[in-house]
Formats: structure tokens, C-alpha cells, sequence
RNA sequence: GUGGGAGUAGCUCAGCUGGUAGAGCGUCGGUCUGUGGCACCGAAUGUCGCGGGUUCAAUCCCCGUCUCCCACCCCA
């Protein structure tokens, strides 16, 4: 003990020297850099991508590449086409689709104001500024105008008739103001007259009375309304029936990042949309989803299905008032989430993971019990033609979906290796989201994969397909073989081959280890022999054979091997 | 948004309840000037996530912050 206290204490007199002499070294040091050359070295401050999102860098895309050809493939053979909609769209979008009272919609939408409101609080702001002076008054009202118009159209205006009211006053008011100073002469007396002062305090008091609500564009937290909302613009209504859709591409939510779940994720979904509700559109949407996984080799597939009704007294909110009853009596075997939702949204009680509830929700009643005949039987014949096309599914009845539109059939599939993000894909039908946002009653029923997830069970499983490395690496040395070379290489990259032309000349058995590096199929041996006697060495770099070849024999040789 | 864990070389990770940082893989070069995968030798790369505090001294202890992971919530 005391010896092992004796060389700490030697230890640390030891450093308080060294210490001490690094300290001077140190200022010897600033001193000699002070005369010399003062480095300003400005702070290396890393980018860094911001939270939820992340780059997808060759070793990924391949991987990504992969699935979207395959689901373009695939949904190319069910008579698809794949639509691209903006990633921005108006808040209302959503907010009336998805459901405004959602988490989505509440609290993780990526929004932006679109400045028509501060830009006309700032033109009110500047038009009672001016109030002395008529002539500048008069142009910022007609600034003031031109917004206010621009935000009537827009509905960002509340459209009542006292506003309307209000907007047109004010366009009086500024055609007499105009007309009225119009002279230079008449511009200087303004100030002083009585009648003009008048108008000016009016128009600047009316102008004030005119609320503009800020008008939000976000980033789409999902696509199914966008796509309505195409169907809608484009009048695709008048298309033969029904329209069948896809699409991929990145939506947002701004949501805590976690395994299988970032702020930038990526959908790849379809949507039918017109024509009429057969149970066999449903049947024939499932199935697509389940080729285009079966494709892909995703391990441990598992296709829930369930019918959640409709919208009409006799069918879902009869199940709903009757779950609430019943939930309401076990109300005190539950945890707090979801005796809130006894109230707000008894459904997503059946949705609860908590093992404590389980045994409670076991003995709840099932909502296919309760539905009208019409959606009985819709939900009946949605079963059979998927058993017609041997489409293998496990009826849930818990199975309730989270956003507002869905009705009828709904599904979910589930995937492994994704820990408790385990849905792949969501679906379902949504029959009245066309008419809901505007445009004629119409069908609809569509899903969406969360393309992240998907890869990420790809991986887990192993399921990536190898990726491709050159197929020929040019290995050229000497002078006289470079123009050969860059020739070779062109006629190669024509007929489609995948060639590396190694930039500057290398050792011969440096080409050969990095044509073998880069997982190159052939080494194109090009050397001074071979210049000389006008042939190509043609090594297989699996085998280590080789052989010669005539320039035009080459191309056959390979283009046979392709 | 809430709770827990983590952050050390390009990657995977070691680092002894404080003494100025290491391995493997990878990269690059050499052994090797017409034959790769192997082997051997060598090199580069770190403000130990960032900022502050305690200390003579911090990768290590404390506080804050950022990011990732896991779970909740919600959803794809």
C-alpha cells in the first residue's frame, strides 16, 4: 500500500515537471509562431445531414435500384402507370385527408408559411405609415390591393361578406385617391384636403379589419391524398375506369428517428381509384403487393386482413358505440393511453401492445360481427378471391388503420427483421377521399410499403443481390498501347460493357490486382505485343485463362458471353 | 414529445474506477518492370462527437448539447 503511494506521488512530481516544461515549450513556441507565420486556421466545423435523414450511397442503391425496378416490373404487368406528384402540397391536403385531429397532421408535418400573410401585416404596417404623404399612400395601397386579392383568391381571406365588403372599399377609395391626385397640383394640395385626409383615414382603418391567415405548404407526410388530388386536377374521372396508379419517392414526418423509421423516408404504393368497389379490385390490389415481395425473396411475410366498415349508422358507428361500452365497464384493467382513447378513438385500443391488456382485449367484440350486410358480404367476397389466387392471409380483427380515410377492407403486411417498426406495407379502401377533397363520389382502395423497412429486411435476411463489378478492366502499358486503349474501351462501352481505362499506366501486376479488386469478369491485356501484332490478350480473371484475340473476334466473343 | 443505452482511425471494436491512444479489416506504397487473389514489410488517417467544469493532468469523473441505437407514442 504505502510503496504503491510512494509511486504515485514520484509519479505525479514527475508530471508536475514535465508539465511545467511542456508549458514553456508551449510559449517558446506562440512566441516563434507569432514572428513566423500566424496560421489563421478557421474552425473545421463538419456538415453533418440533419436529423432522420441519411445519404444512400452506391452500396445502397444498388440495393434500392433493385427493389424499385422490380416493383416497376411487377406493377407494370398489372396494368400500372406510375404517376410523379410535387413533394409540396397545401396543408389543408392533409389536414383534411388524413385527419387533422392525427399525430401526423397535430404535430410532425414539415411546414412552410407562404409569406402572403407577414407580406400583407407589413403593407398594412407601411400604408398607415404613410398616411401624410397621399402619393406614397396611394401606391402602397395599390401593393396592398394586389396581396389582398391574391389572399382572397387563395381563400387565405376569410370569405365572408363584411371582407369582401372591405376589399371593395378599399379599391374605391384607391380609384378616387388616383384619380383625384393625379395632377402634380392636386398632388401637393392632397395633404391639406379634408376630403382626401378623410378617405386615407378610412382606408387605412378598413384595411386593418382584414385578417389574412398564413397559408401553409408542407412536405407530403404520405401520397395517397396527393394522388386524389391529381385524379382531381387532371379530370382523370373521364379516363376509362378505374385508374391504376403507382408511385415511389420521399415523404416527411417529423417524427423521433429510429430503427426502420426516419424524417425523410421513402414510399413505394399504388392506388385504384374510379370504376366500382369489387371485392375482386381489393383482391387483385393484395395480390400485386404480395408478387412484387414474393419477388423480392422478403422473408417471413405475414398479410393481414380485416374489414373496418362504413361510414353509416348501421355499420361502423354501431361498433364503435358498442366497443365503447364494453371498454368502458374494464375501463379500470387498462393502462392511460388507452382509457383516453375510450373517448377519442376507441378503435386504436384494439391496436395496444400492452401485455396487461391483452387478455382483456381477447374478449372484446369483433367489429366483422358487426357490420352492415352490404359490407359483410363486401368483406366475405374480398376472402374468396383472394383464395382464388392462392393469396395466403390471416384475418385479424384488431387490425384497425390510423388515418381517417380507410373503410372496408384494410390490410397490413409484416416482414422480419425490423424489431417493433414490423409493418411493410399498410393499406386499405378509402371510397369517399375523392369526394372529401373535392372532387366526384369515387372508389378508391391502395397501400403503401415503407421502401426503408423493406430494404432493411432485405438486408437482414440476406436477400441483397450481388452487385456487379467491371466487366472488363483494361490493363494497358507502354506508350503505343494508350491510344488502343482508350479506342478498345470506347467500342466496348458501346456495346454496353461495364469497362474501367485505367487512367495512367500502371505495373502489369498492379492492373491485374486492381482489375481484380474492382471484381472485374476479364482483364483486356494491352502491351506492346499485342500493339505490334494488332491482337487483344483477353484474361479471365475467375480462372486465370487467356486467350488472343482479333479485335472483331473479341467483340463477338464477348457480346456471346454477355 | 417521454424514458433507457451508446458515441475512440474509412469500418468493427479494445483501452485496468485519471498519466497524453491501440488491434483487426480496409486504403495506399514496396518486395513484384508481362500475370491478380496469398504472404511479408512499410505508410497515412484521430482536436477519443461537440462545449463547459473538476484536476498538475480527462478518452476515463461531473454538467450541458448534438447524433445514433432501443423502447413508448404513432405509423409505412
Amino acid at each position: 500500500m504505502s510503496e504503491q503511494d510512494q509511486e504515485k506521488a514520484a509519479k505525479r512530481a514527475q508530471w508536475e515537471e514535465i508539465n511545467r516544461a511542456k508549458a514553456l515549450a508551449r510559449q517558446k513556441q506562440a512566441e516563434a509562431t507569432d514572428q513566423g507565420q500566424a496560421t489563421a486556421v478557421l474552425p473545421k466545423k463538419q456538415f453533418q445531414v440533419v436529423r432522420g435523414t441519411r445519404d444512400l450511397t452506391p452500396s445502397d442503391t444498388h440495393l434500392w435500384n433493385h427493389v424499385e425496378t422490380v416493383a416497376r416490373e411487377v406493377f407494370g404487368t398489372f396494368g400500372f402507370g406510375e404517376i410523379r406528384s410535387p413533394i409540396l402540397e397545401r396543408f389543408e391536403l392533409f389536414a383534411r385527408s388524413i385527419g387533422s385531429e392525427t399525430d401526423i397532421v397535430s404535430k410532425e408535418m414539415y411546414t412552410f408559411d407562404l409569406l402572403a400573410s407577414r407580406e400583407v401585416m407589413h403593407l398594412q404596417g407601411q400604408l398607415y405609415g404613410s398616411l401624410r404623404n397621399p402619393g406614397r399612400f396611394t401606391g402602397n395601397l395599390f401593393e396592398l390591393l394586389k396581396c389582398l386579392k391574391d389572399a382572397w383568391d387563395s381563400q387565405q381571406i376569410e370569405q365572408t361578406e363584411s371582407n369582401d365588403r372591405a376589399i371593395k372599399k378599399l379599391e374605391q377609395i384607391y380609384k378616387e385617391l388616383y384619380s383625384s391626385i393625379e395632377t402634380d397640383e392636386a398632388f401637393l394640395q392632397a395633404a391639406n384636403d379634408p376630403q382626401i385626409r378623410k378617405m386615407v383615414l378610412e382606408a387605412s382603418d378598413v384595411s386593418r379589419q382584414i385578417v389574412v391567415w398564413p397559408q401553409f405548404v408542407v412536405l407530403r407526410p404520405e401520397a395517397t391524398a396527393s394522388v386524389c388530388r391529381s385524379y382531381i386536377e387532371h379530370s382523370m374521372f373521364q379516363l376509362p375506369q378505374p385508374v391504376k396508379l403507382y408511385y415511389m419517392g420521399p415523404m416527411f414526418r417529423r417524427e423521433r428517428p429510429q430503427k426502420g423509421r426516419y424524417r425523410q423516408f421513402y414510399q413505394i404504393g399504388a392506388e385504384v381509384l374510379g370504376g366500382n368497389d369489387a371485392p375482386a379490385i381489393d383482391a387483385e390490389v393484395i395480390e400485386m403487393v404480395m408478387t412484387f415481395l414474393d419477388r423480392l425473396e422478403l422473408p417471413g411475410l405475414q398479410l393481414d386482413i380485416n374489414s373496418i366498415g362504413h361510414n353509416a349508422p348501421d355499420c361502423r358507428p354501431k361498433y364503435v358505440e358498442l366497443l365503447r361500452e364494453e371498454l368502458r365497464k374494464v375501463k379500470d384493467q387498462l393502462g392511460t393511453d388507452s382509457r383516453r382513447r375510450i373517448e377519442t378513438n376507441p378503435l386504436r385500443v384494439l391496436d395496444s401492445k400492452l401485455e396487461s391488456e391483452q387478455a382483456i382485449i381477447a374478449k372484446l367484440p369483433h367489429i366483422a360481427d358487426h357490420l352492415c350486410d352490404a359490407c359483410a358480404t363486401h368483406y366475405a367476397d374480398v376472402k374468396s378471391q383472394l383464395q382464388l389466387r392462392g393469396v395466403i392471409y390471416r384475418e385479424n380483427w384488431r387490425l384497425v388503420r390510423g388515418l381517417d380515410y380507410y373503410m372496408r377492407t384494410t390490410f397490413e403486411i409484416t416482414a422480419q427483421g425490423l424489431g417493433s417498426q414490423n409493418a411493410v406495407c399498410g393499406g386499405g379502401r378509402y371510397d369517399g377521399l375523392v369526394e372529401l377533397l373535392g372532387g366526384p363520389p369515387t372508389k378508391g382502395i391502395g397501400f403503401a410499403i415503407g421502401e426503408d423497412r423493406l430494404i432493411l429486411s432485405l438486408q437482414d435476411a440476406g436477400k441483397v443481390p450481388a452487385r456487379q463489378g467491371r466487366d472488363v478492366y483494361i490493363a494497358w502499358m507502354g506508350e503505343h498501347a494508350y491510344p488502343a486503349a482508350v479506342r478498345i474501351a470506347k467500342l466496348l462501352r458501346n456495346e454496353g460493357f461495364s469497362v474501367e481505362l485505367p487512367p495512367t499506366e500502371q505495373k502489369f501486376g498492379k492492373a491485374l490486382e486492381r482489375a481484380s479488386k474492382l471484381d472485374s469478369r476479364y482483364a483486356l491485356i494491352l502491351g506492346d505485343n499485342e500493339v505490334s501484332e494488332g491482337s487483344y490478350t483477353l484474361k479471365t480473371l475467375a480462372d486465370g485463362t487467356q486467350e488472343k484475340y482479333a479485335e472483331p473476334d473479341l467483340l463477338e466473343f464477348l457480346k456471346g458471353q454477355q
